[in-house]
DNA sequence: AATAAATTTATTCAATCGAACAAAACCCTG
DNA sequence: CAGGGTTTTGTTCGATTGAATAAATTTATT
């Protein structure tokens, strides 16, 4: 073949990985290419190579994750007869599911939710507004079949994403205050918002 | 007199402004002195001659915030035949008015949560341990009455401070998801939080 | 007004940042 | 094993960082 194809997907994945725990712990602009490449176990123009930029990197960052997501948690699968609490109840347990499968998210979220720049109109019209709209409908209509609770949906959703990601992104912090005592009882959390989304 | 005392206080609390801002918008090693200075309005050899390293600004940042918090909202002040039920909405509501006051407190907060640092562990025993410890103890006092939800008392607070946090922390994405959609309504938070708490 | 202490600015320093580039090492396919 | 493309490393560049220092300015006291 003429057009290169194999690529060392390892080391690729290697350098996405070093990147989340980065980007997750210390922000975009905090942790430092050198310091992902030394956690990869890589030179640091090996980024350059395979990523280009810093910014093209985090950007493969969030789009794995939120790939990874909807490919796990798709919002538009419609089962037939299914009732709007079955689909809110599977958006609460997926959504749980995969903070405990990337507990990262919610820190590299909310490290960009902050202000307007760049990265967050990408991140927003690339990958979040289409899963917050999806989540909207379904609450809507939940409430109009009175088995979701009539709080603006908007706040609703953002209570959800509140106490699902301060219960993980919150993890080192509760682990000083009560050592060993873990927040992440995924049953708890369930029963949790469950009780605050249906009335 | 010899000892020198009228400093100049304006000047100090205008740094102590930007610096919150910046502080909150890209996290302590993101926001750069020169920054702040220039948000400040001053050089930014001054806030060597004020605050002397990055570090102790930031430490006075955060203990401006607290010892607001503290004032303005005591957790130890016992008002005699004062129910637990009341003592938890007095915690609610006095953390949603503050939230509303320093809407920069939970990325502030978030920022240095993440990961174990000697910036967290000051921020954790200086300022949040007795905070929280106060809140656990009005929390389980509920319990005991049978007024407050018998979830894990710790993951009951952390689900509150999620709840606010992300109502605050997230408006610009908000804003931006829904123009003009304000979820900051103080009201409906705390009906929906009270609903959260209290069986 | 004169003097000393305080506040503020301007400049400089070593270290580190993201990015760029060239050379070396690796891995195929012939 | 030879040759060409790929992957990886090592080094360098200009810019920016937090900090340090000296000089200038303001303020207060006498």
């Amino acid at each position: 073949m003429n057009a290169p194809e194999k690529i060392s997907t390892q080391t690729r994945r290697r350098i996405l990985k070093a990147a989340k725990a980065c980007f997750a712990e210390h922000g975009f602009l905090g942790a430092s290419t050198r310091q992902i490449a030394e956690t990869a176990g890589v030179a640091q123009g090996l980024l350059r190579y395979h990523f280009d930029t810093k910014e093209a990197l985090w950007k493969a960052v969030m789009g794995d994750i939120f790939t990874l997501m909807a490919a796990q948690y798709p919002t538009n699968n419609e089962v037939p007869g299914q009732t709007a609490r079955q689909k809110t109840e599977d958006f609460i347990a997926g959504f749980i599911d995969f903070f405990e499968q990337e507990p990262a998210l919610y820190a590299l979220m909310t490290n960009e939710s902050r202000s307007p720049s760049p990265r967050q109109t990408w991140l927003l019209e690339t990958h979040v507004r289409d899963y917050f709209e999806a989540v909207q409908i379904v609450l809507e209509e939940g409430q109009r079949e009175g088995v979701v609770r009539t709080t603006d949906p908007v706040m609703l959703y953002y209570a959800i994403i509140g106490i699902v990601g301060a219960a993980y992104s919150y993890a080192p912090e509760i682990d000083r205050l009560r050592p060993g005592h873990s927040i992440q009882n995924r049953q708890q959390l369930k029963a949790l918002i469950a009780d605050l989304v249906f009335v």
